[in-house]
DNA sequence: CTGTATACTATACATGAGCATAGGAGCCCA
DNA sequence: TGGGCTCCTATGCTCATGTATAGTATACAG
């Protein structure tokens, strides 16, 4: 594939950028808006990284850029299910939760143990550096380690919290002064928090 | 999310296919010509398939769909350099600092610009959710915008610190209580920080 | 010096495309 | 029986959008 100038470049990141946040490409009066240059300025952008095999585009047709995606090598990762925003009450593993997989590095997961992640809501662990809106990888078990952070179900609630063995109940600790530990006799742990993720 | 009826999930699986095939969504006058019906008929249906939760549109914009989940698909991977801890006066992409390189999510990295990860020390950004131990995931990048999180270079230190431009000298603020902001007028931006990865 | 590529502006035009109004027919539920 | 959904037609408005023509300015290779 041919070079491309540095203007190019910053067209077919744009190009990129918008796909990410709108999953369809923009049209070409938006990359020309986003430059602040004419219409025909970025129509002949964009005809030149189809020249360049960049893009493809289809005559006439709005928003059809589509991106020419270089090969992938093969890389030490493995796919595990990403469940959505777990509500109440549901089963977390119902197909319904299924979002889409994601990627994460083969590395920190057990091999032959099922791992899944979850969307985190809430503050409830700002303690510990897990942010609403991260991705928590888990390691599925029913089981964990006195400290250890836990995907517990609790009366129809899913919750990430550190899991405690008192005398005779389970404690469950957020990490945030605000949120009082919850104690309870009757929970279910479905697993184990192996990893963070977040994205800016 | 509500259920469809077996029109709808005729649409909603030409949308997937459609997509596949092109890589941007289709017009509604495309589905309605797909499916032989008029204009209004198609566009209905998309209406219907929004509101109940299967969709995303927006006003007004060609093509403008948004699947709300999306097809099941592996997620493509990058593999980036990962810098060890970055020692005072060594320069950051000396070999020497090369650990190895870790696969990161394909989606958030843009196209073709270089990144790095870095193991973060010090507890100066627990208040951003990062921790002493994180991986971050960095942009290279010689600029940045206010409030962005950046790697900055000053004075044969390297820091990851959240970015202010002042009347005439950059403001380096941790997100540590404990920790007073650095002010200087000499500083190299590095990269600036597109993710975080922790593991347990 | 000239041809070729890049990077634009300004204007224009046909048609693509979202969206609306005004219907009709069939279905189920209460 | 009637109201509310689904699924559809036909027609039309308005603005969005791809594409074209014509021109300016700059840089670079031969």
């Amino acid at each position: 594939m041919k070079d491309l100038t540095a203007r190019q470049k910053e067209i077919l990141t744009f190009i990129h950028e918008y796909l990410h946040d709108n999953s369809y490409p923009p049209t070409v009066r938006e990359t020309a808006r986003a430059f602040s240059i004419s219409v025909k300025g970025a129509y002949d952008h964009l005809k030149a990284l189809e020249r360049k095999g960049y893009i493809k585009t289809s005559e006439k047709r709005s928003r059809a850029i589509e991106l020419v995606t270089p090969p992938e090598s093969d890389t030490p990762v493995v796919q595990i299910p990403l469940l959505g925003e777990i509500a109440a009450g549901r089963p977390i593993f119902a197909d319904e939760n299924f979002e889409r997989t994601i990627a994460v590095p083969a590395d920190i997961i057990k091999n032959r143990v099922p791992h899944f992640a979850l969307h985190v809501k809430g503050d409830s662990m700002v303690g510990a550096g897990i942010l609403s809106g991260d991705i928590a990888i888990i390691e599925q078990s029913d089981t964990a380690k006195n400290g250890d952070i836990v995907v517990a179900l609790l009366e129809e609630t899913v919750t990430l919290k550190r899991f405690f063995i008192e005398n005779n109940r389970y404690r469950l600790q957020a990490e945030n002064p605000r949120y009082a530990p919850i104690y309870t006799q009757d929970l279910r742990i479905l697993g184990r928090l192996r990893g963070i993720y977040r994205s800016y």
